[in-house]
DNA sequence: CATAATCTCTGACTTAGATCAGATATCTCT
DNA sequence: AGAGATATCTGATCTAAGTCAGAGATTATG
């Protein structure tokens, strides 16, 4: 059939393979090869390391070496030794390198600007392009300890509250619940967590020294169905263990029968109430 | 706020783009650049003309002439020149570069199967990838006048006859509806047109001779919002003009505000009743 | 019919990107 | 201190891709 799934995927994959050029900053015009702006704009998101951007850029030494000599001939770049370690070097963007950096994200950012201003839904097409991120990007998901107080980490809270509001019959408002006390997800007491994929953020999950309590475990809409809450629950188990906490506890709210379920399935029992918070209805603990 | 979405956009160029080679067909890797295995692909998928071939791939056209002699060499095409201009050369896949043209597109299937296959929820993926595609490449949306029985035209009104389904109040049954009377929107009697994305089909309206009756405006939910439908209709009123047909006539519903809008602002007037069919509740005709 | 325009082809050239072998300096481990 | 591993660099070489000028055949046009 013309128009069954398959196909569909692949004129997608026909329409953005087309429109590449448009989407990836490294054409976007200021006369330099596409390898060159690579490893500028690689140096430019804070990758100092050589040896960092050639895995991450996938090139070989030699290319590497020479890709960066042009943009120290340029003026872009200077390398220096590593101070630990005086085989590897360091390269950052001088002042003009510095500039021409600026001067690529200026254009990505206004190229992206001017996409979302042509479309009639942004939030839509923000929605989709999620989706669609974590389907081909999803091996690629990573977990990475951040302070809860984080910008990022602050964003998932965020939808988490926003989440709740929409499921909870009578909504929710987090100063009615107990205050989140983010230095309690703090080392050396707790953790805190977060599931990135190329930095879009996409889940968290918080664990609170001292009462040992699990908290805000999220998973963003486009990320569910692929295993990512349990993922967070064993790592945030692992954080525990680490940390000496002997036995774990949660509250949650059986409108939210997903994670409910999670927890049965991942060897967590039910107790009575441990708090007198408004909100949760349901109750578990997890001896390690 | 627009900030953050534009870093999302971003986000999401930068995870497509290092995924790209996963996306395109010419990368699976069946030991050929990506220039002759892209050329073979589109004689494939029926463009035999070199020109058109050239125009459509952005290639000089030595360097296409070189391509064509290699594949040549490997016994995958041939070429003769056209029957009505010996200028023009015709390429065309010889029985070996027809099994390697399908090799490609079961490897691409293959891959895109394997892609939803993995996803929790295909068609949500589907229809996030339409969003995307249509954002990226509506500039290169195409009208095309088809049979109204063709495959593509059929999804179509199916699509378009499921809408209807969806917003009407009592359903929607098309056997209750007018006879659709295919061969009424054919030439030399009247026109069907779809719009088309790299062959996906978004949208398609219809031109009934002798009435002059426009029906079946559909536009695709991923489409919306690009002015499509006003695209569609006036291209069917161009159309109504090279038939000589006067005035047109069309019915619709006041469950579909958007199009009862959209005629309202492009010169209809509405009309009395016309016809018995037991869906439509609002009527419009145009002079031409 | 002559001239201009069109399409393809060929040869010469350039650039970007990749690969490989080995040179050099430095570090780790015993 | 010495052997081996590691990181970078250099030079040589290769492929893919793109560019340009012009030749040759054919068609369109006045």
């Amino acid at each position: 059939m013309t128009n069954d799934l398959i196909a569909r995927v692949r004129r997608f994959n026909r329409t953005v393979t087309s429109e590449v050029g448009a989407l990836d900053m490294s054409f976007l015009g200021r006369g330099r090869p596409l390898g060159a702006a690579r490893v500028l704009n690689a140096i430019g998101h804070g990758r100092g390391d050589v040896a960092e951007i050639r895995a991450y850029l996938g090139l070989d030494s030699g290319l590497m070496s020479r890709l960066l000599r042009g943009l120290e001939q340029e003026g872009l770049v200077e390398t220096l030794p590593a101070a630990d370690d005086a085989r590897r070097r360091v390269a950052r963007l001088t002042e003009a390198g510095e500039r021409e950096y600026r001067a690529y994200e200026t254009l990505s950012d206004a190229q992206a600007a001017a996409m979302l201003a042509r479309h009639p839904h942004p939030e839509a097409l923000i929605a989709a392009m999620d989706v669609v991120a974590v389907a081909l990007g999803h091996a690629r998901i990573v977990l990475e300890e951040v302070h809860p107080r984080d910008a990022v980490a602050r964003y998932c809270l965020g939808e988490y509250y926003a989440e709740l509001g929409r499921r909870f019959p009578g909504g929710f408002d987090v100063s009615l619940s107990r205050d989140p006390d983010a230095e309690e997800m703090v080392r050396p007491r707790g953790v805190f967590l977060l599931a990135l994929l190329d930095g879009l953020p996409l889940g968290c999950v918080g664990l609170k020294g001292g009462t040992g309590e699990v908290k805000r475990l999220w998973v963003a809409p486009a990320a569910r169905g692929f295993g990512l809450s349990k993922r967070l629950m064993r790592a945030i188990e692992d954080a525990a263990r680490g940390l000496a906490i002997p036995c774990l506890r949660l509250d949650t709210n059986s409108a939210l029968p997903e994670a409910v379920q999670l927890y049965r399935r991942t060897g967590w029992t039910e107790i009575p109430r441990f708090n007198d918070d408004p909100y949760p209805d349901t109750f578990f603990e997890k001896r390690l």
